[in-house]
Parts: C-alpha cells; structure tokens; sequence
DNA sequence: CACGATAACTTGTCGGTGCCAAGATTCGGG
DNA sequence: CCCGAATCTTGGCACCGACAAGTTATCGTG
C-alpha cells in the first residue's frame, strides 16, 4: 500500500523504531538502511536526509538510548532507594532495549564524536554515580562524604573523589559485564529463564569477592 | 606480485590472522572476505574454501580465541597462584587481543552451536570456575571444600555448587565488563594510559561494594 | 611410477547494499 | 501568493557475499 501523501510525516522517529525492531530480531550486523526505508515504505535513498549515513543512524539510536538509560536510572534511584536495585534498572534496559543497548557500546558502529551523544552519554553516567553516594545501602554514603541533598550537578564525573569514582566503575563493570555476558548467552542455562532473578543472586555474591 | 605456486600454503591461517588484523583497525562491521583473500594474494573466491561463509570464518575466530584464552587462565593460575592475577590475565588478553575478544563475545557473528566452538567456549569456563576454588585468596578455598591437588576436570561446570557458580559468575562478570567498557572507550581517561593498573585499583574496590 | 580422486584455487555472475548526484514534490515563512 | 527550503524519488556506481563451473596441484592407491 503507497501511503496517500509525498512526505512521510515522522519518517526520523519510524526509521529509529524500525532499527530497533530489526537489530532485535536479525542482530545489527544485517541492518539495511533499504531494508529500513522498505519496512517505512519510502524509496531507498529517504533516509539518507535525515541521517547522513548509516554510522548516523545508529549514533541516533545509540543517543536516544542513553538518554533513555539515565531517564531510567534517575527514576529508579528516586523510587527504590537502593543501590542493588538501580543494577537492577540498568539490567532490565539491556533486556527490554536488547538492540539499543548492544549499539550504545559499540562505538566502532556509530559517530562517537557526535556531541550528542556524549552529552547523553555523561548523563547516564553521572546518574549512575550519584546512586554510589546518595543511595542508604550505598558503599559511600554518610553525612561525612557528600550531604544527601545536594544532587548530582551535570559534569559531576569529573569532579568526584577518586575513591567515588573507583567503585563506581566496580559497580558499572559488574552490571555491564553481566548484562552483556547473559546477552551473549554466555551464561549457563539456569540463569536463562529469569536473569533479574539470576542477577540479584549473583551481584549479591559480590561481598565472598574478597580479592 | 603474485605468489609463486598455485597453492598459498597455509592460506587459512593466514586468513584468520589477516582477520583479526583487519578487525582490530577498522571494526568488524567494515570486514571484507575479498578484502581478505586480497591482502592473502589469493582470489575473492578462496576463503570460501576454508570457511564455508563469512560466519564460518568468525567461529574459527572465536574458537581459536576461546582455547588461547583457556590456556592463558590456566597458565596464570599455576604461575601467579592469585585470582586477582588471574582476572587480569583476562584483562591482558581482551586488551592484546582486542579483535578476537570482541567476535567471541558477539554471538550474532558466528555459528553459535558449531560443537568445536562450544568445547573451547566450556573450557575457558572451566578454567576461570577452576580459579574459584584453587587459589589461595579465592573466596571459597579451604581443605572443607575441594582437594588442592585435585586438577578441573572437562564438564566441571554443571557440577560445582551453586556457591561456587555465582561467585564464579560474579567475578568473571566484573571484569568482562571492565574489559569491554573499556575497550568501548567508556571509561573516563584517567584509565585510559594504564588500564591493567586501573583495574587492579577498580577490582580491588569489590571489597567496598556492600551491596 | 602412473593415474584417478580430491583438495585448492580461479573466473564469472547474481542479487543486494551504501553512498552520491540530480530531479520531482510538498511545506512554510515572507 | 510565491519562492526557498525541506522532503522524498529515480538512477547509477563500486563493492560485497554467495553460488556455479572450470583449472591446477596434491595425494593415496594400484
């Protein structure tokens, strides 16, 4: 069916869905930005003018997601108060967002440069460090550090202690290592069928890691 | 210049080599099979002799990755007798071998079930599993537990405790995501001149992950 | 040693893809 | 109302992965 009018009307927004949809299903490497204008029934060079290439594209996709992701985070840091539970939050956006997720940390497939992009790139990264000094069951909080009050000011990275900064890589690298090794299906099987459960078992194994 | 005979000689290993070359400076997306047969001065059409498809030469990638890396763990831990050293080990060998170590983990790329790919895959388990419970500063070593003396054995995996099983999974999850964070250019640049030395700081703050 | 089977490699071709250029259509601000 | 700009189309180019059929070397077996 040819759709009734010349122009499209939200071809940016379908383009950036149909992505999704077809890295979640045929993994990136068979993305076709014809195959993308075919599903949005458009000619095969439209998408060119809304993404210059097909790095573009996904450095869009990639984009959305980490604003996506720090949404994600801040939301549950308000809500759940936990530490653990915001690994949580960040495991259950790897899953639901599986295609998304997988292009945000491959930066040899889109723009990494994009300014953009590393805006919403810093931003889910800082939301991820006020969970290290604000959450009660956090390693580093207490009136002495940091007063709860205060939240994360933007370009807050740079500025935290080195010793903030350093769990808070521990704790980044657990969770994106388990995401991405049950992505890969690296995992045993029993950790298959319920990986939030799965993951709230064996992050919690964190405390017999005495290396 | 053309080669001498009509046959390369050891043209599929020269394939996997030029492989992980052409990968480690230009992504795997931008991997050519002719562009390979060219740099092995052989025609478009030889690889596919060695390897049924593009696919088939990624598994013979992956494997190949999967049994150095299960030799280095061993290694490491009869040398090093520490499972912090033996993490980094894992660390050196994401890092050394940044090509291969990011087809291994990339499942969409290659033949996931190929029997030879999973009996190198299990292997590299075994031996990261092994670290759990031999090293001394392993957090489930003792007498109680397991004999010394008595080396893993093949299929080990299904049979450790549940214990031991997440613990393992948690370690190995921490420093597979440090490894591709960091190779993914996500981590702030103070780690980024030093990495093996940030991750034994990084990897030492489990201890203050109270989660 | 000969010779036939087989493995290794080549040439040629096909559909598909990303990107570029040039033209057609529609929208929107003056 | 109209002209510039944004949106989309058509056409073409070089490249890629896979397939088919032919050529050359190697090797096991008599």
């Amino acid at each position: 069916m040819p759709r009734q009018s010349y122009h499209h009307g939200d071809l940016r927004r379908a383009l950036l869905t149909a992505a999704a949809d077809a890295i979640a299903d045929s993994g990136v490497t068979a993305l076709s930005m014809r195959d993308l204008a075919r599903r949005a029934g458009v000619s095969h060079a439209a998408p060119a003018h809304h993404f210059a290439d097909k790095a573009g594209l996904l450095t869009a996709l990639a984009t959305d997601g980490f604003e996506r992701l720090a949404k994600a985070l801040a939301t549950s840091r308000l809500a759940s108060n936990s530490l653990l539970e915001l690994g949580v939050t960040y495991l259950r956006f790897a899953l639901a967002d599986r295609a998304t997720f997988e292009v945000m940390f491959r930066t040899d497939l889109y723009h990494a440069d994009d300014p953009d992009l590393l805006a919403a790139r810093r931003q889910a990264a800082d939301a991820l460090y006020a969970g290290m000094t604000d959450l009660p069951d956090a390693p580093l909080a207490g009136p002495a550090t940091v007063s709860p009050a205060r939240p994360a000011k933007e370009g807050t990275a740079e500025l935290v202690s080195d010793e903030v900064r350093e769990v808070g890589l521990a704790a980044w690298s657990m969770v994106h290592g388990f995401a991405t090794l049950w992505l890969s299906g690296a995992f045993p099987d029993s950790t298959q069928e319920d990986p939030v459960a799965a993951a709230r078992q064996i992050l919690g194994r964190v405390r017999q890691l005495g290396v």
